[in-house]
DNA sequence: AGCTTACTACTAGTTATATCGTAGAACGGG
DNA sequence: CCCGTTCTACGATATAACTAGTAGTAAGCT
């Protein structure tokens, strides 16, 4: 399945992703930008319409909820970004990925533990 | 600096990396889609308008080159990625990729490689 | 009961994206 | 020198993204 959200969506998926059901106004609150009340239920509606979330409704107010896993829109970011700017290679986004500057040893080596973990793993 | 293509923008650039400075023909040829002439040539402008490619006059036609650099929208990409659905996390974002079920053992043990690397050039 | 507040529903304007057609210039072959 | 081909320039249209205002409703306070 192809999923795709825009710069905003990701925003307000971010928010529900991370904390859980929430109303408009909770979503307004956790938003980087100071944007107004009905442009976050505008965003929510859209992604009601593309079936990314659903609503439930409480009290008078409605509480949103995420309907894609935040995995799922994980795993078709990273196919996308890897076919899109790394020829399809893996290898190539992970060479991009540890060049940068700002990762510590101590990271690095936890995503060392992370290969060998999944090495052994192998059947 | 916060480098952005649209997806049809990325599959243009996509050509410029990949073969070097090329005509609106070429670029065309090489495009996924079957896209009219003026299409392509549309998009070249709007990325020449955005400072993304220059052209070169070559006898009547221009010949279209990158003016960024892959590894910087490389860098931007991933970055972004990490930032919007990964929390910032490189350590997500490998576990994302090494979760993947297409990859092989070999191409396991050369990111491993990758990262052995990195870890031995450090100071 | 009336006032205020917190919602949703509808509408709307602007900018970006995506795609292409037509016009006009220039070149190459006959 | 005319004709078709190959360019760029300009314009156009449709859809999506982004933002927000206004209207109307319902709840809660006094």
């Amino acid at each position: 399945m192809d999923l795709h959200f825009t710069e905003r969506e990701l925003d307000v998926m971010g928010v529900l992703w991370e904390h859980g059901p929430s109303t408009v106004a909770d979503v307004r609150d956790r938003l980087p930008d100071r944007l107004a009340y009905t442009t976050v239920l505008t965003v929510l509606r859209t992604l009601e319409a593309k079936g990314h979330v659903g609503h439930r409704e409480e009290g008078r107010a409605y509480r949103y909820h995420a309907l894609v896993e935040r995995d799922a829109a994980r795993e078709s970011a990273v196919s996308r970004l890897k076919r899109k700017l790394f020829s399809g290679s893996a290898e190539l986004l992970l060479t991009q990925l540890v060049s940068d500057r700002d990762l510590s040893d101590g990271e690095l080596e936890r995503l060392r533990s992370l290969l060998d973990e999944r090495l052994d793993s192998e059947g």
